[in-house]
DNA sequence: ATATCCTACAACCAAATGGTTGTAGATCAG
DNA sequence: CTGATCTACAACCATTTGGTTGTAGGATAT
């Protein structure tokens, strides 16, 4: 049963957003504690627009949400994005293994 | 214990071949049956040179290997290449886990 | 031997990417 | 109120990307 289907746009949108260094750094930091778009600027060795396209990128993706707090902008992982990447790499992962499976019954018969 | 450190430019080209739908729908191909370059050019409206430029992606990637036949170049599913991206997502996954589980004690606490 | 098939690669082009600086609107602190 | 802080966004630039056509070389078939 298909839960929910993913589109290519969307898909390509996620498979792009981890095809960064820093935008997986960042993933990676807003997943374990909260960060506002600053913080994460101060982390990297780019100037704060660069690092708020990424977090652009990132929440395009749905990887990311931002909660706005006073002035500030909080950046936090979204569960969801992360989960959709896996499940595709988990659907690719299981053809392989019926593939392989194939092979094996197919030298089974003989 | 880890196996196999995957440098950041490798992740990179990894996530970088998954984004886009044409190489996505290459590697479910040749994941299962056997393709040579023209062969999965027919499959695409655009050129060969493009469907080549794709396959090259995917191999620079390590999604993919091609092997001499003939005149023919038979490209193949790499499975390595899918686990190492798989392995990284799952890792993302686990730092959530703990994530959530430290705020269910934190909750559990009071 | 010659024509055909498959592949590789160069040259080119438009659009996207990843970075920059600069400007401007909110919000907060003194 | 004023100044500092945080964010958003535009404009710009160099490089990469995804596509094209064209050329050339190796393998195959007749």
């Amino acid at each position: 049963m298909v839960v929910d289907q993913l589109s290519d746009a969307e898909l390509d949108r996620l498979f792009q957003a981890f095809a960064d260094t820093t935008r997986r750094d960042i993933m990676r930091r807003v997943t374990v504690g909260e960060y506002s778009v600053t913080g994460l600027a101060a982390l990297y060795a780019m100037s704060f627009a660069a690092v708020q396209k990424h977090v652009a990128v990132l929440e395009r993706a749905s990887l990311v949400t931002k909660e706005k707090r006073g002035r500030e902008q909080i950046v936090r992982g979204n569960h969801d994005g992360l989960e959709k990447a896996r499940r595709l790499l988990d659907e690719y992962e299981a053809i392989w293994r019926q593939r392989v499976a194939r092979i094996a019954d197919i030298l089974a018969e003989e």
